[in-house]
DNA sequence: TTAGGGTTAG
């Protein structure tokens, strides 16, 4: 930092070095009337004060001044502003404003600049398009300064339609407005001009271009055009490689996320919180429940980051541990809506609805508004615990009460828990109230109920609605084909099949996952690759005796329950998360929970399955399938037996 | 004087 003398020995040469002394004291060219040369000693006390960031002090100073006729120079403004920032003094930055134009005097495009950025960082945009308007020069600075602002601002039209401006008027854009219009697009073919324009320029190779670059094909999904531009980069900084973490995290590619975080720490970079919250979101992902709570010890450094200890707790609310989450967030030092939407969720999804609805109610007590996640995970946990009451109060009475509308997801949840109670009518009836157009995603919420009730007429009829939303679906060709099947329809399943086959339509294999050793162990349905899997097929068949003498009998009725279409009475005993239990019985200490992640929906047989081995076995179990989770302890699950 | 990375559902 600059000392106040060094200050002072600055000043003493404006003044003395030229016969325009202060060299930005208005010429007679400016226009407005010429300022006098200001007094020094007035001056040195201002420009004290400015540095010393005493506000109150520096516009008395200022005030002084001006009486005298004396004007400060545009550095001595700037570090007023800067002043007036440092103590979110929003009026005070106004009367700045006022006294840089006042007397007609028309300020440098380098001062206006700055009264932009002041005005963008106290968030008065329109105080900012204001200023910009009546500027009779702007320069790349104060073009990027605007299109970042938009860009901050959620305002990618208005970043863009400045961007396109600027070039009209014949700006050259310079990297920091390539990284800031970056921020504002939302379509590929707007990234792709971009690029193009920005390797013309020979702004490519820049750091900041770069890892704005990758973010953006990241958020579109473009993950390969992300990866290409971190490979060809020679020289990386922490948030390049946080760019790609992060985008490899959010977009569901765990695996490479940690193997990127891995060649991050072997180039010799040290993890930050945003590092820490990608890495601790790849694991949730893969419910790495291990290899999370080694992050978490690097965590407890950056204890008072709020977006990392939400992180965490979902880590633990994913991975299905509940009493970790319940210490990361009685431990957290600041709570936020999403702190609390995650533990009110987490609760719910993992089984606990009692405690997750009085947690709502400590949520509000605590003055935190909800927003729509938070509703949601209150309705789920309503649905899960049969509260049919208490769900379509909290439904019926969110706009009034929270100010939120409800939307498709609170309609799923809804149809979920009228389904659950066997009002199959009722669901319906609210699929045809729904203001917003139902998806896919509706659709199958009502199958499932259909599912559960074994409704075969409605069944059919949702499924069909799936299909000509998500003609991809396999999962609901399989389940149609079933209840053809099973209803002797033998032409509809013919059907069925010519269009999956036609379509190209595969059914995804069965996959379940678990950690062993913070190793993880795949198994694919009728796995024979693994490397125990002769020892795992024995305990399978030895244990399946086992239950069949306490009265387990396989369950091959898969028509409206087999999500997976694994239909065949061979292959049901090698379902992937059988497979994977038997391998957690056989490598896991007696005491510990087997925690196993599935790619598709439980079926029947391996959810009662999973119950008899709890009880037998004195085992917790948890499976976390793509929608819900079940906790098997006892013989019992958390679900409920729907699902 | 202008620029880049991280959290809740589905």
């Amino acid at each position: 930092m600059r000392t106040v003398s060094a200050k002072l020995k600055h000043i003493g040469t404006s003044l003395s070095s030229s016969s325009r002394p202060y060299s930005l004291t208005p010429l007679a060219s400016s226009h407005g009337k010429p300022r006098n040369p200001p007094s020094p000693t007035l001056l040195n006390e201002f420009v004290n004060f400015c540095y010393q960031r005493d506000l109150p002090k520096a516009m008395n100073a200022m005030a002084a001044m001006e009486r005298h006729g004396i004007y400060a120079d545009s550095i001595t403004y700037s570090e007023l502003i800067k002043c007036c920032l440092a103590r979110n003094a929003v009026e005070q930055g106004k009367l700045v404003h006022k006294h840089v134009f006042s007397n007609g005097y028309q300020p440098k495009t380098f001062l206006i600049n700055i009264l932009i950025s002041m005005y963008v960082k106290f968030k008065l945009l329109d105080e900012a398009q204001a200023l910009f308007d009546q500027m009779r020069e702007r320069n790349v600075v104060s073009w990027t300064t605007m299109i970042s602002a938009y860009a901050n601002a959620k305002l990618s039209d208005k970043a863009l339609e400045f961007f396109v401006l600027m070039l009209r008027e014949g700006v050259l854009p310079n990297m920091f407005t390539f990284s800031s219009v970056l921020r504002a697009c939302n379509g590929l073919f707007n990234v792709r001009q971009l690029h193009c324009g920005m390797v013309k320029l020979g702004l490519e190779s820049d750091v900041f271009v770069r890892s704005a670059l990758i973010d953006v094909y990241s958020k579109l999904d473009e993950l390969k055009d992300a990866i290409c531009v971190f490979n060809e980069m020679e020289t990386k900084d922490l948030v390049v490689w946080n760019s790609i973490i992060g985008g490899l995290a959010q977009n569901s590619d765990g695996d490479e996320a940690l193997d990127q975080f891995k060649r991050m720490k072997r180039a010799g970079f040290t993890a930050d919180q945003a590092t820490l919250t990608s890495v601790l979101r790849a694991c949730t992902g893969l419910a790495l429940l291990e290899v999370g709570r080694q992050v978490h010890v690097h965590v407890l450094k950056f204890d008072v980051d709020l977006i990392l200890n939400n992180a965490l707790l979902d880590m633990y609310c994913k991975s299905g541990s509940l009493e970790d989450a319940k210490s990361v967030f009685e431990r957290m030092v600041h709570r936020d809506v999403i702190s609390w939407s995650t533990m009110i969720a987490g609760l719910a999804q993992n089984g606990f609805s009692q405690e997750a609805l009085k947690l709502f109610d400590l949520m509000k007590a605590s003055g935190i508004k909800p927003n729509y996640i938070t509703i949601l995970g209150v309705l789920f946990a309503c649905s899960h615990a049969g509260l049919v009451d208490d769900g379509l109060y909290y439904f019926r009475s969110m706009k009034r009460l929270y100010g939120i509308d409800p939307g498709r997801e609170h309609y799923g949840c809804i149809i979920d828990l009228l389904g659950r109670a066997g009002k199959v009518d009722e669901a319906v009836s609210l699929v045809q109230e729904m203001e917003c157009e139902p998806d896919a995603v509706t659709w199958r919420t009502l199958l499932g109920a259909c599912k559960v009730h074994r409704n075969v007429d409605l069944a059919i009829y949702a499924a069909k609605q799936v299909l000509k939303l998500d003609p991809e679906d396999a999962g609901t060709y399989v389940l149609l084909s079933n209840i053809y099947a099973n209803s002797q329809r033998w032409e509809d399943v013919s059907e069925i099949r010519r269009q999956m086959r036609e379509k190209g339509i595969t059914k995804e294999p069965g996959c379940s996952w678990i950690e062993v050793n913070k190793q993880i162990h795949a198994f694919i349905v009728g796995d024979t690759a693994h490397p125990e899997i002769n020892e795992i097929n024995r305990w399978l068949n030895q244990l399946i005796h086992k239950l069949m003498g306490i009265g387990y009998v396989p369950d091959t009725n898969f028509v409206l329950q087999d999500l997976e279409g694994e239909q065949r009475d061979d292959s049901l005993w090698y379902h992937s998360e059988k497979l994977a239990i038997v391998f957690g019985l056989m490598s896991l200490s007696s005491g510990s929970v087997i925690r196993i992640r599935k790619n598709l929906r439980i079926c029947g047989d391996c959810h009662t399955f999973a119950k008899l081995v709890a009880k037998t076995e004195c085992r917790v179990i948890v499976i976390r399938d793509p929608i819900r989770y079940h906790h098997f302890q006892n013989g019992v699950c958390s679900c409920g037996d729907y699902w």
